[in-house]
DNA sequence: ATTTCATGCAGGTTATTGCCTGCCTATTGA
DNA sequence: TCAATAGGCAGGCAATAACCTGCATGAAAT
């Protein structure tokens, strides 16, 4: 899999994002602290955590019996670099396109 | 469904982001045009546009017996400013906590 | 040394997704 | 008028996703 596609498909997810908010209040939260905020099983939450570190959005850190996992905040910006700001450069020309058709400037 | 989440489950799929892309590249392609591109039979690609449909992030104009797609940037756009912008503000001081942790600057 | 605690690993189940095929409708133009 | 064209609608199917339960491991604390 691509990493883009990857980081958009972690991207996908509530839960996975809910993950993601919670680490940008508390970086280097361990898996239990985590799952004290999401509703769902621990093997659950591994799971999603997986996910986001297999698209390189959080590291993980082992220290002792505990496992730290702290943001990496170099893929969602390569992700808004590389794809969100093309949409955004070209937005309001964009915008104009859709609102000439929804006036109907008949033009056939 | 929340908007956000249509939005983040729309952009999951590489052959939505490409329809995006085609439409940035021509804005208000019909079905037909853009399944010229789409590696997939018509009824998939209607669905996957559903899909952007459903996510605001097209609209589309039906004139005749055509019908013409539109990118509307305005949901990715918000995205961007209410999520992707959180992370990016902060993302020098995430980037310390992890540099900080995979250095083993041993805290316990 | 044993128990407790934090987490990993494996497998099973159900819902969702992404694709297909087959058929229907409506506009267009010969 | 009727064939060709642009697209919609419905159902099926295989792969994936997101949960779960049950058991295993290794560090910490008693």
């Amino acid at each position: 899999m691509e990493d883009a596609d990857k980081v958009f498909k972690a991207l996908a997810d509530p839960s996975r994002r809910k993950v993601l908010d919670l680490l940008a209040a508390g970086n280097g939260q361990t898996l239990g602290a985590l799952c004290e905020h999401l509703d769902m099983k621990r093997q659950s939450a591994t799971q999603h955590i997986g996910i986001l570190v297999d698209a390189n959005l959080v590291t993980a850190v082992w220290k002792g019996r505990e496992k730290y996992h702290f943001i990496n905040p170099v893929p969602i910006y390569e992700v808004y670099e590389r794809w969100v700001k093309k949409f955004e450069q070209s937005r309001l020309k964009l915008l104009n396109d859709l609102k000439m058709q929804l006036e109907g400037d008949d033009n056939d």
